[in-house]
DNA sequence: CCCTTTAGTTACTCCAAGGTAAGCTAATTA
DNA sequence: TAATTAGCTTACCTTGGAGTAACTAAAGGG
């Protein structure tokens, strides 16, 4: 993370540090709602390693996006929570979330793959598809 | 761009393949208002060398986010410009440019690199700052 | 006594994004 | 005749983010 060859004082590339990588806003968005254990986390996200999951979220804690806090128990016992500034966060990932759901679907639709008629998912995805596979975490 | 070993149809993996390279956000940030010449998104952009450009505008065309026009003329003239599915990722590099230039003042005022009170910035930044250096890229 | 559990660390590899530099075209200009 | 121009392409190299797998501590259960 945080590349070294970084314009500095550029806002694009400082953005890009928190929501650039493969995982980041994937980890983010899980932790939108609370308390996650390092687990959790793992498993909320497919094919995420614990060597990435720990890399990032040990470089959130380090910029203050996220916090930990562990307790004394064996087998070890962590917890991870979004801070204020973490959730800060959280209204532009929903944003790109948004565009890339719309995308991906007009995607399918251009192919083929889609049979729906793009009007009727135009009312639908915004009020059913989204809002719920934001909920479950599905495709994410 | 586009990753071989990407989850299909994960809609932040889809958006990411759009915004997520060093100089994707700033190509498109600079296209927003208008058409531009290759080589005036060159030098708007410095760091930015010729092929990353080419790459990247080639992906975008590809992709139908960005349209290409050339002109039959010595030197060559070719002119860039989004496409109407290329304008719908204006918002979203809104958003996350806000949320950039907003966290890079937080650092410097927490670092003490910015002795303008914390108060001042929020009215001024939205207002003035942000809006000025939008319309002539600085910083990017 | 060994297995399981959680939350990691360490060592190693890989690949593609990105950086660097040179070459190309063909008409115009000095 | 040589340089300049714009918009590329090609070849080459570097780097670091990400993937894989093995290893760890210490308590509790079978």
């Amino acid at each position: 993370m945080a590349s070294k060859e970084m314009l500095a004082g550029c806002p694009v590339q400082h953005a890009l540090q928190y929501i650039g990588g493969k995982w980041q806003i994937g980890i983010l968005w899980h932790l939108r709602e609370g308390t996650l254990r390092f687990n959790a986390i793992k498993e909320a996200l497919p094919g995420l390693s614990e060597k990435v999951l720990a890399d990032n979220l040990k470089f959130f804690e380090q910029k203050g996006i996220v916090e930990k806090q562990v307790f004394a128990a064996v087998p070890p016992k962590v917890e991870y929570r979004l801070t204020q500034d973490g959730q800060t966060l959280i209204p532009v990932i929903e944003k790109i979330l948004l565009w890339g759901y719309a995308h991906l679907q007009d995607e399918r639709v251009q192919n083929g793959t889609l049979y729906t008629p793009a009007t009727v998912l135009e009312e639908l995805q915004y009020k059913h598809d989204i809002s719920d596979s934001y909920k479950t975490g599905a495709g994410l």
